[in-house]
DNA sequence: GCGGAATAGTTAGCAAAGGTAATGAGTTGG
DNA sequence: CCAACTCATTACCTTTGCTAACTATTCCGC
C-alpha cells in the first residue's frame, strides 16, 4: 500500500476524532458556563477581541467573529446598553464606529473568564501530569489549526 | 511558594488557554461547512449519534446531545420529512419512540462527514509528523475532558 | 385490578444569535 | 462635483435552544 494514501488515510480519521472531540468540549463549555451569567456567549468573545486587541471597528470586530456586521451591530448594541463597552465615531472616517471596553467592562470579562475556566480547570486536574503536559502542547497547534 | 497553589496555578492557565483554543476550531469548523449543506448542525450530531449508538429514543437522543426533550422533537421531525431516518414505537413501551437511520440518511451522513473532514484534514498535513502524532493522543483526552 | 404518580413525548410560545436585503451616511476618484 | 464605493444600521427571516402545559402510557401501592 502507498504510504501516501496511507498517510492520508490516517490524517482523515485523526481529522474526524478531532472534529468531533473539539465539538463536544466547545459544547460542553458553552453548557457548563453558570446559567445566571449576565453576559451572552457572543457578547463574551466580543469583549475578548477587544481586551486582547484594544478599540476596534464594528467591521474589524465583525471579520474577526467572521459574523456579518449587522450581527455585531446588534451585538454592540447590548454591550453598550449595559455599560460594558462604548462607542465613538473614528474622528478621520465618519463611516466608522470605534468600539472600546469600559473598565466595568474588562472587570466583568475577566471576572467571567475566571468562572469559566474553573470547569475547566477542575476537570483538568483529573488528568495526570502527564496528560496534562500533552495539552499544554497540544493547545496551540489547535488554535494554529484555527487561525490561518 | 508551595506547589500546590503554583500547580493549580498553572492549570487555570491552560484551562483558558484550552478552552480558548477549542472554541475557536469548533467555531471555525462550523463556519467551514459547505454552505450549501442540507444538513443543520443539530440534525447531523443527532445523525452521528444515531450510526454510531444504532436505534435511539428521543429521550436518549436528547440525553446524549445534552438538550431538552422538545428540541430534540422538533429535530427528530425535520429528519423524518426530509427521509434521513424513521420512528417507529417501542414494542414494549407505548410512550416511547424509536428513531433510526435510514439507507439514505446512512449515504447522506457519511458524505457530508467526509466534506467536513477534508478542510482539517488539509489543515493537518500543514503540520509536522511529530505534530500530528501529539494531536492524536491529545483527541481523546479531550473528548474525555468533555464526557464524564 | 384500579387509581394516582411518574415518565415519554409533543405542542405552543419565547429568546438568542445568526443570516440577507435594503437603506443611509460619509468618503473618494475620475 | 457627482458617481461609485464603503461602513454601519434597520427590518425581517431562520435556526435552535428553552420552559410550561398537555396527552398518552406505564408503574406502583393497596
Amino acid at each position: 500500500m502507498p504510504t501516501v494514501e496511507a498517510a492520508s488515510r490516517t490524517d482523515t480519521g485523526l481529522a474526524s476524532e478531532l472534529r468531533f472531540s473539539v465539538a463536544r468540549l466547545s459544547r460542553r463549555l458553552r453548557n457548563e458556563r453558570e446559567p445566571d451569567n449576565p453576559l451572552s456567549v457572543a457578547a463574551l468573545s466580543a469583549m475578548g477581541i477587544l481586551f486582547r486587541e484594544g478599540e476596534c471597528t464594528i467591521g474589524t470586530l465583525a471579520a474577526h467573529e467572521r459574523v456579518q456586521p449587522p450581527s455585531m451591530t446588534r451585538t454592540v448594541n447590548c454591550l453598550v446598553e449595559d455599560g460594558y463597552v462604548t462607542r465613538r465615531p473614528d474622528a478621520t472616517d465618519g463611516r466608522q464606529v470605534l468600539v472600546g471596553l469600559t473598565e466595568h467592562g474588562r472587570e466583568v470579562l475577566l471576572a467571567d473568564r475566571r468562572r469559566r475556566d474553573a470547569w475547566l480547570a477542575r476537570r483538568l486536574r483529573e488528568l495526570t501530569p502527564d496528560e496534562r503536559a500533552l495539552l499544554r502542547q497540544a493547545a496551540p497547534l489547535i488554535q494554529r489549526l484555527a487561525t490561518a
